[in-house]
DNA sequence: GATAGATATTTTACTATTCAAGTATTAGGG
DNA sequence: CCCTAATACTTGAATAGTAAAATATCTATC
């Protein structure tokens, strides 16, 4: 019997990502954050003034509100992110990446590259350039 | 300041597959299952005899010793799976797709592939087999 | 301006997963 | 044979995530 490719594409693309996110948060370890903490503090260190609203980071990096908080309150008692109320309406609250956790992410973003680099090695950038392309519109 | 493609790659590729497993988790769930679940019976499926060893298993859903062992537990008292002691060596065992198991794969099968589907529905089939040519150069 | 409803976040209870320690079985050397 | 080591698996403790209920704050209507 023959599986449509659209189904390989999701278990090759579940088992891949799995695979990859073992392998970055090995290389992490060593800066004392796992993979999803480097990618929270990969979005906001991208953001303006280093600031996100929760529910802004909690989509980028696909966490539940619940999942957010969990996940944001070691960081904070690390002095890696610190929360900031919104003024003029308390139930928001803003996400700022502090000057600590600049600094663990610099190296750390070292570290990922290596390690991103590691996991390419076999495809040329003109390859993912045309997954990255393809990927844009699976969204 | 300027990231490599790479970086990229692992960034877009863990939030692609995060969100895409969690579609996938929602579609499943009418059939009472998880998408882990789903891909255990898929691999099973693929097998000679419908039976793989445990470790084999454990490797093609990427999960620990420990965490094949949780997974399958509530999958053999709901009879989709059972377990095979081998004869010369009982420190291995087998687990076989049970014929329950092949009926509720079957169903749950079509649920996926529609899923697979939609997830992929802006892009073409030539681009679906470039990207899954590129996936087979990153393990 | 009180109150009903909407919105953002947190807490609680539960599920899933991992690592490390423990158990069971086999293999090999004295 | 027995003892050590290796191998496959399971269990227990800890971590990470979710969904649903609880909390806090704001908005809008009467």
């Amino acid at each position: 019997m023959e599986l449509p490719v659209s189904l390989s594409l999701l278990t090759e693309l579940a088992s891949l990502s799995s695979a990859f996110i073992k392998q970055a948060d090995r290389k992490l370890s060593a800066h004392g954050i796992s993979f999803a903490e480097f990618m929270v503090m990969h979005h906001l260190s991208k953001a303006a003034d280093l600031t996100m609203s929760r529910t802004e980071l909690a989509d980028a990096v696909s966490l539940s509100p619940s999942g957010i908080t969990k996940k944001l309150n070691p960081m904070q008692k690390l002095h890696l992110v610190e929360k900031e109320v919104n003024q003029r309406d308390a139930r928001f609250s803003l996400v700022k990446l502090t000057a600590t956790g600049v600094e663990i992410y610099n190296d750390a973003l070292v570290s990922c590259i290596h390690c991103a680099n590691d996991l390419t090695e076999n495809v040329t950038g003109k390859q993912l350039n045309t997954l990255l392309e393809i990927f844009a519109k699976l969204k």
